[in-house]
RNA sequence: GGGCGCGUAGUCUAGUGGUUAUGACGUCACCCUGACACGGUGAAGGUCGCCAGUUCGAAUCUGGCCGCGCCCA
């Protein structure tokens, strides 16, 4: 389609290209493209073993396509005969089912009158939205039980145009609720009037009233008609019908309409003479593996899709009237009509002896060869190392789009043709849509290509946003502001590494471990070891759960919010040896591990820039994309650590908000105080109070014990942690308005949970536990709602002076 | 026409019975602090589509409705 289209902007048409120039354009055409996705495939930095690189159309494609054909056609699966088939008019070629996309169109709907033949007034009354086919008709048809046709049934009626006489017969799968209940029959254009023309052996053969452009044309088609294609014949016919008075009416009409996929033609449905795959034998055994959990679909959910359509499988067409693909290796004898299936080169015909024999004119649907790919690519039908070594293979991943062309066809040959599922788990992707939200696709030329985007943002932030942040299993943008997201989250991993090789001496070996910590190591190290560990966890449970996107938002949210923003933050100091040397290496020692054990667990998704990052780094051996996937269990889980930080965080948290709340300027250092809620908080802060006092910018920072009194001319916080106090420049009215709002969430807050408690069926029959935390909460919101009333009273805290 | 799925801040998204509903982008304010302005700090922004039901308790379970998408005919 691609080629033609090009061709036709030079105003020359495929069609009428000699066979040999129009193989040679797609050849062209094939090796251009061919050239670009290895271009793309490297550039986007995949593992891909390129020493197996393998084409469908080359010799052992070949010889794995006519092999399953042969044994397909030996064990009667494959048969050849006359079928409603999809017609693709402008391809001129027949296309499967799959092929065919079926969308609501407007369309008119023309009542016509057929005439009795006995020259009664009257006649019947048909509804169609295709008045050009009435040369094709051989019958009208009613349902048997339709009152008003009950006479009728037997008698013949005058087809409009086509002056023919044909029957009325009584068929149960007339609509009698459609149009006025009587349906014309034509049988060679339309798969239901077949039907309903085979229960009925009588009727006439119809002959074809359309070419293979779906011109009419035939014995049947008057010769004024020959030529015109469906849509000049339809307006003829109407104008011709309504002149003769045998149009009733006609009206608008939406109804669903078939295009072929590829060249987006209206398809005609037409009987032609194809060979058939018989589905239903390749698809039991496939269905049952899925079901006994033997091959696995990711995410599951569309588990469900694939068996309704594996269990209502139709026969497959795979023979195809165009130039391009394998030739359906069949040899027919002109003497005896004997169909030879060819594995090789045949001479005479297996039945009759004779030498006359005439190749099948038709070529193999390209999906014939790609159904193979998992065996056929390793060798198969050759037993090969290959096949022995990686045969059956473990993960399939690809878009949904093709979960039936491709998949679900692999897993019938794999099953078919050697015994075994071709894979183990199938990971089905989204597609991609353009900012907008439309779908990507070649027709609407709206995807980028990987080149540029490679060039624009880097191979690894392409990578990185076709994970994070929409799901990779979701149909989601994927466009300039993933990119940038991307393109910025990996400038921060490579900032942070930066920074980190500014801390590792000369002479630093590769990490074989992580640093041992001991009781007095500081409170961030064992903080962010424990937390790289409770990351590490999550990303390889999400990977082996085959959920790369929540595996990269652990990495993204881990790598930028707690090592860089937090924990690079408050190791400067130690860092910087202020805090004595035994501190700044077990600092430089963690900072190191964990940046270096990250990169490892980044890799994947971002092969090259941790690569780079790698190698200026100490490490051990050759390359990061070959090292070892490490433990988690590698760090320490210290769970009072992670609670005892977040209490910091929140301490310097509190206080940023208070500044800025107070209008303190970003530069300025101001004295602060906190009064902490519990004996705990107070331990821990008091230990971390230099941490807290940098981060925030205050200085010096006190701890107030319960009972002390408040400092004077200071805005205030009221957290679970505690209360913050904080010299403040000037009167703010921002301040005052964050304290109201604050006491008006905890308003409503407090209100909610005193309903709960109220309620004597929640005491009833809630856990006793559950019963008393909300208890608990309780108090504490009534005693911060306190403090905050108190420090709103004009006259408290000394907020103003009277 | 049949089936499947989805509706959570402007946008995308996490969350399968008790959370102060997660994060990202975008927005606003302040800040070029010696890894990073592709940055930092703080803030604002949500009747979890609507209506019933189950339950002590529903974004979460059930039913109906509305809207959207996909697959199949």
């Amino acid at each position: 389609m691609e080629v033609r289209r090009r061709l036709a902007k030079q105003g020359v048409r495929f069609e009428e290209l000699p066979r040999e120039e129009a193989l040679a354009h797609v050849e062209r055409w094939r090796e251009e493209h061919e050239r670009r996705i290895g271009e793309q495939t490297r550039a986007g930095g995949f593992s891909v073993d390129w020493s197996r690189y393998r084409y469908t159309k080359d010799a052992a494609s070949a010889r794995a396509t006519r092999r399953a054909f042969a044994a397909l056609y030996r064990d009667g699966l494959i048969y050849r005969g006359e079928r409603m088939v999809n017609w693709d008019p402008r391809l001129r070629t027949a296309i499967s089912d799959l092929e065919v996309k079926h969308r609501e169109e407007e369309a008119t709907l023309y009542r016509l009158r057929y005439a009795w033949a006995d020259g009664t007034l009257g006649g019947i009354e048909v509804a169609t939205v295709r008045p050009e086919t009435v040369f094709g008709d051989v019958a009208v048809a009613v349902h048997p039980d339709d009152e008003r046709y009950r006479d009728a049934i037997g008698r013949f009626v005058i087809v409009p145009l086509a002056h023919r006489r044909v029957p009325v017969i009584a068929d149960a799968a007339v609509d009698p609720a459609f149009g006025a209940g009587a349906l014309k029959i034509t049988p060679r254009h339309d798969p239901t009037d077949r039907e309903i023309a085979g229960r009925h052996p009588d009727l006439a053969e119809p002959t074809e009233i359309f070419d293979d452009s779906a011109r009419l044309a035939g014995p049947w088609v008057p010769r004024e008609y020959h030529g015109l294609d469906r849509e000049a014949a339809r307006a003829r016919a109407a104008e011709e019908l309504e002149r003769e008075g045998l149009l009733v009416r006609s009206e608008k009409y939406r109804h669903s309409v078939g295009r072929s996929e590829r060249s987006d033609a209206v398809i005609e449905p037409r009987l032609s003479t194809q060979w058939f795959v018989r589905m239903a034998p390749l698809a039991a055994p496939v269905v049952a593996a899925v079901r006994a959990g033997e091959i696995r679909i990711h995410p599951d959910r569309w588990t469900l899709t694939f068996f309704r359509w594996m269990e209502g499988i139709q026969d497959w067409c795979i023979s195809r009237q165009v130039l391009w693909g394998h030739p359906v290796p069949v040899e027919h004898c002109r003497a005896c009509g004997q169909a030879n299936v060819a594995l090789e080169t045949v001479t005479r015909c297996e039945r009759c002896g004779s030498t006359e024999l005439a190749p099948d004119p038709d070529v193999l649907d390209t999906w014939f060869t790609s159904w193979l790919w998992p065996f056929a690519a390793l060798g198969w039908p050759e037993e090969t190392a290959d096949l022995a070594a990686y045969y059956p293979t473990d993960l399939l991943v690809t878009g949904r789009d093709i979960m039936f062309f491709w998949v679900a066809r692999m897993m019938m040959s794999g099953f078919r043709f050697t015994g075994k599922q071709p894979f183990s788990d199938v990971f089905f992707t989204g597609m991609l849509q353009d900012e907008a939200g439309h779908r990507m696709s070649k027709h609407l030329g709206n995807s980028p290509d990987p080149l540029d985007v490679i060039r624009d943002r880097g191979a690894d932030a392409m990578r990185f946003a076709l994970v994070f942040p929409t799901p990779a299993t979701e149909d989601g943008p994927f466009g300039a502001a993933a990119l940038d997201g991307a393109r910025n989250f990996l400038t921060k991993v490579w900032n942070l590494a930066r920074f980190s090789l500014g801390h590792v001496p000369a002479g630093t070996g590769p990490v074989a471990a992580a640093p041992a910590l001991s009781g007095a190591s500081a409170l961030e190290n064992r903080w962010i070891l424990s937390r790289y560990r409770r990351v590490a966890e999550e990303v390889d449970a999400a990977l082996s759960e085959f959920e790369p996107t929540r595996a990269a938002t652990a990495l993204h949210s881990f790598l930028w919010h707690d090592l860089a923003d937090r924990y690079v933050e408050i190791s400067k100091e130690a860092l910087s040896g202020a805090r004595g040397e035994a501190l700044a290496r077990e600092t430089r020692a963690t900072l190191l591990f964990v940046v270096e054990r990250s990169l490892r667990r980044l890799h994947p998704f971002a092969p090259h820039v941790t690569e780079e990052l790698w190698h200026a780094l100490p490490h051990d051996g050759e390359l990061l994309a070959t090292a070892t996937w490490p433990s988690p269990a590698e760090a320490p889980s210290d769970p009072a650590a992670e609670l005892a930080m977040e209490s910091v965080l929140e301490a310097i948290r509190l206080l940023r908000n208070l500044r800025a709340e107070e209008g303190v300027a970003a530069a300025a250092v101001t004295p602060a105080w906190i009064r902490p809620s519990g004996p705990e908080v107070a331990w821990v802060l008091s230990g971390e109070r230099a941490t807290i006092a940098r981060l925030a910018r205050v200085a010096p920072l006190e701890l107030l014990a319960a009972d002390a009194p408040t400092p004077e001319g200071v805005g205030s916080r009221v957290a679970p942690l505690g209360e913050c106090y904080l010299v403040r420049p000037a009167e703010t009215p921002a301040a005052a308005e964050a304290l109201a709002r604050e006491r008006q969430k905890l308003g409503g807050l407090l209100a909610k949970t005193r309903q709960r408690l109220a309620d004597a069926g929640f005491r009833a029959r809630a856990p006793p536990e559950l019963v008393r935390e909300t208890e608990e909460k309780a108090r504490e919101l009534e005693e911060r709602i306190r403090r905050i009333d108190e420090h709103m009273k004009p006259d408290a805290s000394g907020v103003t002076s009277t």
